[in-house]
DNA sequence: GTCTATAGCGCGATAGAC
DNA sequence: GTCTATCGCGCTATAGAC
């Protein structure tokens, strides 16, 4: 149960994380942490060798943190179409986030999907394949419940609606803001809803 | 009337496209251009003076290209399913151009929208907003025919079928490839249809 | 664990010859 | 219109003192 590995490698991971989710992975540096955590640059590779093993660790956190959160929507006792409802707002939050609009660490990395290490691919799959099969069990669950409709097979609609999430973060960055994707996602489960 | 700018311009642009495409717009430097075109460095400075310029250059050449082929699967005299279907086919077709995936230009851009100037800021929203207003009279004419289905109203539909076709893109480079988005894509259609 | 200093590279961009 | 050469910068990363 080895504790919180420092308190530093933890501060590191957040700014990188809130750079990545702004500018993208090709759009943040070292000196970049450096200059958000107040220690210089060589310290930082103290922490993390190398921009891929900062970025492992990152993906690591991120996916148990977002699986845990997740995992608490879908396994709430409630009706399927809440369960979207809330599922759907955790990506909405995260434009919310801080002043300006992040998107999905995922989703940014996804676009530099040839900038990254085969670990690091490994884990941004990983992280999509997880949410598809969460998503799968809600839509599962609808179906049962005659509360969603979904017609053809629950494993491309639950594909079609991480690509609708992801792309929706993607869009409203650009034009619209959260306001916009709320809009959005609620056509979504509109057309979800028997 | 003024005549083809001089080939070297437009082939400087294909490789940008292609380019940008693949490794978005940080992963793609003048000396890659230069390599994959055959002259120096200097000499493509020479074309485009600066990384903004040539942006701005192969967004308007971009947009003129695609409003031009979407025009035609808009104004073709068939139902609304078929011209979903065949708007559809135009995003499914980027990703299968040339031997590796690619996604659509303004996508890539929208993740690296922080490295853009305004100017070029203006042409990715601009792309968006002309896609959400094909789409709609696309919906639109669904709803008088009663062939599609649209529940809430057709502003936000069109934006979240936009969403779904770039976060689609987005995914099916990460995983699963043309096939997964074709699945995607499929599940969209039954979902809009009547 | 943090620092200074620096290596080594690729980047965008410019000057000036041909 | 293309070339060679070079500038200045920011990047990742490393060495070694404290």
């Amino acid at each position: 149960m080895e504790a919180a590995q420092s308190e530093m490698r933890d501060r590191i991971l957040d700014v990188a994380l809130d750079l990545i989710q702004r500018r993208g992975l090709n759009g943040m540096s070292y000196q970049d942490i450096s200059a958000a955590v107040g220690i210089r640059k060589a310290s930082v590779h103290h922490h993390f060798a190398g921009k891929g093993d900062l970025l492992h660790a990152l993906l690591l956190r991120y996916r148990a943190d977002f699986n845990r959160v997740v995992g608490q929507v879908v396994t709430a006792p409630v009706a399927a179409p809440l369960k979207l409802r809330r599922y759907f707002a955790l990506f909405v939050n995260t434009l919310r986030e801080g002043s300006q609009d992040k998107s999905c660490l995922c989703g940014m990395l996804a676009g530099e999907l040839l900038s990254l290490d085969e670990k690091n691919v490994e884990q941004v799959r990983a992280f999509l394949r997880e949410n598809a099969h969460q998503l799968k069990a809600i839509l599962a669950q609808g179906v049962k419940e005659e509360t969603l409709r979904v017609p053809g097979d629950l494993e491309s609609t639950s594909h079609m609606v991480l690509s609708t999430l992801e792309g929706a973060l993607l869009l409203a960055r650009c034009d619209g803001g959260p306001k916009r994707m709320e809009a959005v996602l609620t056509q979504l489960r509109k057309l979800l809803e028997a």
